[in-house]
DNA sequence: CTTAGGAATGATAATCATTATCATAACGGG
DNA sequence: CCCGTTATGATAATGATTATCATTCCTAAG
């Protein structure tokens, strides 16, 4: 039940997700890795799933609604705005430092977490949104 | 196009969600309001994208890819169990005072924030997750 | 080396929350 | 009161994700 090693295709996932530099659906991921091995998209759902829940993928979910993955080393953290859609990323979290002690307060195990900072960008907000 | 005062629908949704404790689904929210008055599921969904855009009302996505719906005025977040699915509220916001500095270093204006925790509750974490 | 049991996989059908559509109803100004 | 605009309800359509199931891959025992 509980697995040890990573599977083919879960390395296979992390690997990709190592080199992106933005989060990524599950769907282009799937287009990626279908580029160098045969795999079905439900294994990518699969792998992504067993990568969350290791701690070592992490994800968030956009306002249409699919969900973005990224490795947990890049802990990336965006500001949304609600009228144009487009996500301007943090270039650091302003929780740094914090999660540690919100760990010792409870009992429990904090793998990551998303923050996201919903409104309105300039151009929009100029408009009138 | 941009509006000023409440549809009738946008009010009654409203005011349904600050008499909630915990935040709630569109669905849910639907079965509520029928209770009361004539409405229809998408009213609802465009009640709730609406107020979202006025920044009235926030939004955070659950595992099971259902969006639960608050009014701002309580910020609620969340520690999550990847293996069950269980949700902890936070009984402070972390972020509390942070996200005006932010503010102020950009030129997005900041209506809502969403923060979520996950990781492994204590009986899942025992159970070897 | 061969084989049996369990886990992983791929293809695809099914699910389900959300959106789009469209005809109708409500509204606001002239 | 009438016209153009916006909101609404009912329902069909969409699309990301999940369930299903037969097959393949592994691993470890014999």
């Amino acid at each position: 039940m509980t697995q040890v090693h990573c599977t083919r295709a879960q390395t296979a996932v992390l690997q990709l997700l190592r080199q992106q530099r933005e989060p990524i659906s599950a769907q282009a991921l799937y287009t990626l890795i279908k580029q160098q091995q045969r795999i079905g998209l439900a294994t990518v759902y699969r792998a992504l799933d067993a990568l969350k829940r290791m701690g070592r993928v992490q994800h968030r979910v956009t306002l249409t609604g699919e969900t973005l993955y990224n490795a947990v080393e890049q802990d990336r953290h965006y500001m949304t705005c609600l009228d144009c859609g487009q996500s301007f990323p943090l270039n650091t979290c302003p929780l740094k430092g914090l999660a540690s002690s919100l760990q010792h307060s409870s009992s429990f195990t904090i793998y990551y977490h998303t923050l996201e900072f919903f409104g309105l960008c300039e151009p929009c907000s100029v408009q009138g949104g």
